[in-house]
DNA sequence: CTTGACAGCTAATGAGCATTAGCGTATAAT
DNA sequence: ATTATACGCTAATGCTCATTAGCTGTCAAG
């Protein structure tokens, strides 16, 4: 790996542990394993560092969630597909995709970065609420919508029904990043909290 | 006001706008209308500050945590109290609780701290996990848990309840921190959450 | 072989930082 | 009246930081 995509690493990591005040530019170099002037043939100065790493990760960021949506196509797509949704095929979805956002370094370093920098800037509160809120949202809300009209849940607006959904997803994810050693007694919180959710929500009324 | 609280207030207003490393005295003492080095006669230093901003509001938490749950005694008060609670006493109870939350000086910009230094210690860490999840859960949950025993809402796990119904609160709580200009349109959405979930627990079967 | 770009280095610069030393003044206690 | 304490100030110290200047070696293109 070349040395300019080095920084960009090294940086990220150090960035979303400390901060960007605490970290200072001496620090990322011996990171990379060269000297702090060194840095400045790559990128024109600190300012510089951290906002390659979101131009780097907007690429890559939208890659994956291109990879996520692909499945969703157009509007209505074969409604079987959305009929045969049980509540094994929502926990598997979000422990795969909890698992990813936890053990991808890049993603999960990201995620921690945006959460302490969030109200530095309009663009960083816009990237906050824009990636890890309402992208997630919507998509969960577009796939509701069909399962509503597939009949495999109640008719309830779709918009709530996703913010219930994703709300504690959300919630649990931070708890992971706080205390990792947690992450088993969280991940079965999240498996329960999907479950209860399709009991909830799916036509076969519940029994008393 | 002394001036010691005074510095504080300004601290914490500006620690919570920047975060404690972006901060210099200097501009800490300036917003107090002193020079720097006289913020020395009333603390330590930079970091005793910080650390005096946590001592304080422990204080005044703990005092705002035992107005609320005074409501709530031991073990099994009065189960027509809870039995009662309807759909509009709960809106009401959120809609009050985030409009202090959010219009509280103090608090508002104590928690917009702890949220970007989660990550410094893991003392911190544990304080949001603690302060901002934790202990709201935990009241939920014991406010759930009789509300079933009050045969007011069907019996599901207290602890998954109070998470689904927490975690949009606190996520929405999130959202006007990042964008106070939105505050009225998240406050519908919020009311709407509580609806839509006394609705779904509620133990009247939902009419199809 | 020469040239020039590339990517590392050391040394230096200048700004900002937290903190300390030491002084003056006012107010409250003796 | 004297003294001590509290609290403000200016000046200075020493450290860290981001950044620049300028040197050196490498290596591919001409």
């Amino acid at each position: 790996m070349g040395t300019k995509q080095r920084i960009l690493r090294e940086a990220l990591r150090l960035f979303s542990q400390k901060g960007y005040d605490a970290v200072s530019v001496e620090q990322i170099a011996d990171a990379v394993g060269i000297k702090a002037p060194s840095l400045y043939k790559h990128y024109k100065g600190k300012r510089d560092i951290f906002d390659a790493i979101f131009e780097e990760t907007a690429k890559r960021y939208g890659e994956f969630t291109d990879s996520i949506s692909v499945h969703m196509g157009d509007s209505d797509q074969d409604l079987a597909v959305f009929g045969a949704i049980t509540a094994d095929t929502l926990a598997e979805k979000v422990r795969s995709l909890i698992a990813y956002s936890l053990h991808d370094e890049f993603v999960s370093q990201l995620r921690r970065l945006v959460t302490i920098e969030q109200f530095r800037s309009p663009e960083l509160s816009a990237l906050y609420s824009q990636r890890y809120v309402a992208q997630i949202q919507q998509y969960h809300e577009g796939l509701f919508r069909r399962m509503i009209a597939a009949s495999v849940i109640r008719r309830e607006d779709p918009e709530l029904l996703a913010l219930m959904y994703d709300a504690p997803i959300l919630l649990l994810l931070g708890e992971c990043d706080r205390h990792p050693e947690k992450e088993q007694e969280i991940m079965d919180t999240l498996e329960g909290h999907v479950r209860l959710f399709y009991r909830l929500f799916s036509k076969q009324p519940p029994e008393e």
